[in-house]
DNA sequence: GTCTATAGCGGGATAGAC
DNA sequence: GTCTATCCCGCTATAGAC
């Protein structure tokens, strides 16, 4: 049974803070032990080797924005009210991880190969973006328009309010702001953004 | 002197293909050997180490796209006609390079410090990224907005139109498609985009 | 300037004591 | 379940022959 100092538990939430930020080739099994306090044979007692390990955080992370997505084109009808809860939903989750969205598509990009095995071993992943994009065409569009067009409109809310946080550490460094300052900025964007992609849905 | 078949240059590209697509961490200099068909030796007569050749490529990504953006904003006063260029410069560059963006962000987020140090080693990096902000404030706005307005809209712009490349691979394999559909969608979509952003300027 | 061979080390993984 | 010690591979880098 899990409780909270249970030692698995904190290896999971060091490998995910470390491997979130420094990818799965940056990190190294003793940056994680070291962010976990922990020895680094308790490491592969419990997880087996460094690549098991990755493959849960990345499933946990890949998981949290899309499941929450879903949810969202689910349980609502309105177009307003989507993108608004859309925008709300990737302010609060980013901000929270503000290094997720980057995780994700690193990895994406420097190995497809180990995480495209994850995902077609996944079915239901692949299978709820594909899902989301036909809401969005049949919620918003009401299967009125083609597919590209569709695409083009679910690009571009993703887009908006993805980016922002991709580029957080060029930001803060260029601007030499720090965390309060991005995090109100963003915050004020959200409303922008509901404004900004509203206009085009009349 | 340099020609075409110079080992120094044959070597240059093949190390901007191989960190460009793996990252710094995820690339070895057998990949980079192999690439170029040249001896792993000869990697360190020419560029010392890693970490050097390194350098060399991420200062050249970096300014890919950095110097046509001020170019174009320099060049230019009307501001549809920017969006435009800006549209059709940025769909160009990434159709050539589709990782360069991913390169640059990838290393932003997995080792800032690296990439921290070699940018503020060069001041021009820096100052052309404000000076692209400032130019977008007094081009776009005559200076009569603030900051933070500013700043959403200049977001906006490249989020619609560099987001849709670094998610390339999740696209490919989620719609199935080839290189030639994906750059085709995009190709339509710099004639969208156009219209979407300028909907916001009037 | 190009190659082979190898030094040297960092990092993943495991054996075995407790 | 937790620790120390250690194995061993892969990778960067260099020495030295040609």
């Amino acid at each position: 049974m899990l409780h909270v100092n249970d030692t698995e538990k904190i290896i999971f939430d060091a490998a995910q803070k470390v491997f979130t930020i420094k990818g799965f080739s940056g990190a190294t099994m003793d940056d994680i032990s070291k962010e976990a306090n922990v020895n680094k044979a308790a490491l592969h007692y419990y997880y087996r080797s460094k690549e098991k390990l990755f493959e849960l955080v990345f499933q946990k992370n890949y998981h949290v924005i899309l499941d929450k997505s879903r949810n969202i084109l689910e349980t609502t009808d309105n177009i307003e009210e989507i993108i608004k809860k859309l925008n709300n939903m990737y302010f609060d989750t980013l901000s929270e991880h503000p290094y997720l969205a980057n995780c994700i598509l690193n990895e994406y990009t420097t190995n497809s190969d180990r995480v495209l095995g994850l995902i077609t071993s996944n079915g239901s992943v692949n299978f709820s973006i594909l899902r989301l994009l036909a809401l969005v065409r049949v919620k918003i569009f009401k299967g009125k328009t083609d597919f590209e067009y569709s695409l083009n409109l679910m690009l571009n809310i993703i887009s908006v309010n993805i980016f922002p946080f991709l580029i957080r550490p060029i930001l803060i460094n260029l601007f030499k702001m720090n965390d309060v300052r991005f995090n109100s900025i963003m915050n004020n964007r959200k409303i922008y953004l509901t404004d900004f992609l509203s206009k085009h849905l009349q």
